[in-house]
DNA sequence: ATTGGCCATGTAAAGGTTTACATCGGTGAG
DNA sequence: CTCACCGATGTAAACCTTTACATGGCCAAT
């Protein structure tokens, strides 16, 4: 019963009285197998609590039911639900889930690189536009693949997210809508492609309302509360204010929140921040933060649809899928004032 | 080269001119094997590109070399720097690290079960005092285990934590210190054992102080930042206030002041407030946040050096490692004022 | 010169599974 | 009644490693 060497398909076949062949089919291909028989092999695994041994089953189909989910840092407010949907999707088709992250370090992909190597997993999830592995990789060698949020540089790994572009011109829209016209984008970024995506809505977007480009600020950043504190801050330094600070994404228009708070400033009274992502926090800030809802869960279900298919028939259905993105509006937006100029 | 199939132990054989088992020995016995023999070896590995097929390796040795860390949410900010240790510890050991998360449901606990029992990993890292895997777990069938943060309720398992109680104490002196004699404790729990420890530590403090037991309040609380916004909206219906709110973790903490900011109040002049763990928000938020620092990477670091000695020797050192907790004052705590009862 | 021992290497089995192929019994058509 | 075929089951090989044991060569001691 609770022996000390876990139960065998062998053991298994001498309780039931057959072969441990009948016993491999009965548990994957039970329609192969007569109904009398499969009732014996079913009691048998019941009696010895035996589970197939991953190890042998792999070795012997020379791949695994593992997905490896890599993300340069778990601890993004981002990646639990993204996970939550891949997850579901890929147990539901029998594949197991695990997560790798490599908090930018390429020696950490690398470790990766080789567990996957290893055909320890089927199939990967990138969490990042960049290759973890640095730059030997073969991407020949890599397992199906597909990215999320971002298409990955090396190219032809499909990939899921949310339309950049549009969400962030829903964004400006409402800021011109509001009255808006002196609008700073903060955290543009070379590395990350959704970033630089984001700011191409917000120049469409200006564009199309005439807003002369001299007027636009563009910030670099890269997306943490820091770096958007420190965009107020040097703003602060030059002699024209926006009215407006959107933000590529929530952790930004945090740190900008925070910057402008410290200097005794009162959001959207005094300037309106925008941002992108709803991370949950967005909600229970003071004010709560107007933003871009990202589809998470739905994002993951795609993805691990996406590496599904791509597991099976070998050939990605399609190479990019661009989910909705939905405007939150909160009360970190009003019409602009000019009160600050008169101190 | 860049073959269809990777290489196999047999291919860096045939190249270097010797058997696979010269080639195995060179790879994890070197000393065993002969300079020039090890030197073609290395070539041909080199050559050919070869990684060991871990799947057949660990069916070999019936071990693997992952361990498997489980957690009810990788989205805890608390999470993440502990993985840092954990990670940095297994692979200078020749560990990977592989991480799963259940929310809580017992669904979820049991696909890693089945992962663990088919001896896909050599140990486990256990996030919660609860064994997530159901009712009909036999302790026996895990392999070794190490707990974080709690004791693990089915016993046997040792763990690593901070001292709670310590810590608890820390900050109920530091409010006993501002002047606060009522001080309420948020976010007692049943199932969280550290949780009802920190609940020990603020007793334990009040009553070295001398405060009478009918100044208490304790709230029941499950950590998240609703149910610090729900313990100030019920305690506001009753007629007496505490001076002071003293939080289970930050999480409850940052919904406390939620709550009492959308009242109106101002923190720390109205009320004190006090955090446990020191997530990243805790310095960010305004008024910054008294709390307690947990030693994540310590702890994590801890945690799998306990993991991997309980893995060669078989026998836990010891059953319990409790890190030194820090008090970490920032703003959120100041002497008591009693301006709310006049209006 | 013989022998014993040691070092480097090879041979082969084992680990648990899946599956192509072989076998066997039974059923239906001729 | 015979034969062909089909469905259910068994046999055995293969997946890739690791390692106990066997082999063989060489040196030193007798």
């Amino acid at each position: 019963m609770s022996n000390s060497t876990p139960a065998t398909i062998e053991d298994v076949a001498r309780i039931a009285e057959v072969s441990i062949a009948t016993v491999s089919r009965a548990i994957h291909t039970p329609e192969k197998v007569a109904n009398s028989t499969r009732l014996k092999v079913s009691q048998a695994i019941a009696i010895t609590g035996y589970t197939t041994n991953a190890m042998a089953r792999s070795l012997r189909l020379g791949r695994s039911n593992m997905i490896l989910v890599v993300a340069p840092d778990i601890g993004d407010p981002n990646f639990s639900n993204i996970l939550v949907g891949l997850e579901n999707e890929a147990r539901s088709h029998g594949y197991g889930v695990l997560i790798g992250h490599t908090q930018n370090e390429p020696q950490r992909g690398l470790e990766y690189l080789k567990f996957l190597n290893s055909n320890q997993a089927a199939g990967l999830i990138l969490f990042t536009g960049i290759l973890p592995f640095g730059h030997q990789t073969m991407t020949a060698r890599l397992p199906p693949s597909v990215g999320v949020f971002e298409p990955v540089f090396n190219g032809g790994i499909p990939y899921v997210g949310v339309d950049d572009i549009e969400g962030a011109r829903k964004v400006v829209d409402l800021l011109l809508a509001e009255g808006h016209r002196k609008i700073a984008f903060i955290g543009d970024s070379r590395t990350r492609l959704a970033y630089s995506r984001r700011r191409q809505g917000y120049e469409a977007g200006l564009d199309a309302a005439g807003v002369p480009a001299v007027q636009r600020v563009v910030f670099e950043g890269d997306g943490t509360i820091e770096s958007g504190r420190l965009a107020v801050e040097q703003l602060f330094m030059r002699d024209t204010l926006p009215t407006a600070f959107m933000c590529v994404n929530d952790q930004t228009a945090i740190g900008v929140m925070i910057g402008l708070g410290a200097r005794g400033y009162d959001i959207p009274r005094d300037f309106s921040v925008t941002g992108f992502d709803d991370v949950p926090q967005a909600s229970f800030m003071s004010p709560s933060l107007t933003t871009i809802r990202q589809p998470r869960t739905a994002i993951g279900k795609h993805a691990m649809a996406l590496l599904l298919e791509l597991l099976t028939d070998g050939h990605p259905p399609e190479t990019e899928i661009l989910l909705r993105p939905d405007l939150v509006v909160r009360n970190s937006v009003a019409a602009p004032s000019r009160q600050w100029i008169k101190r």
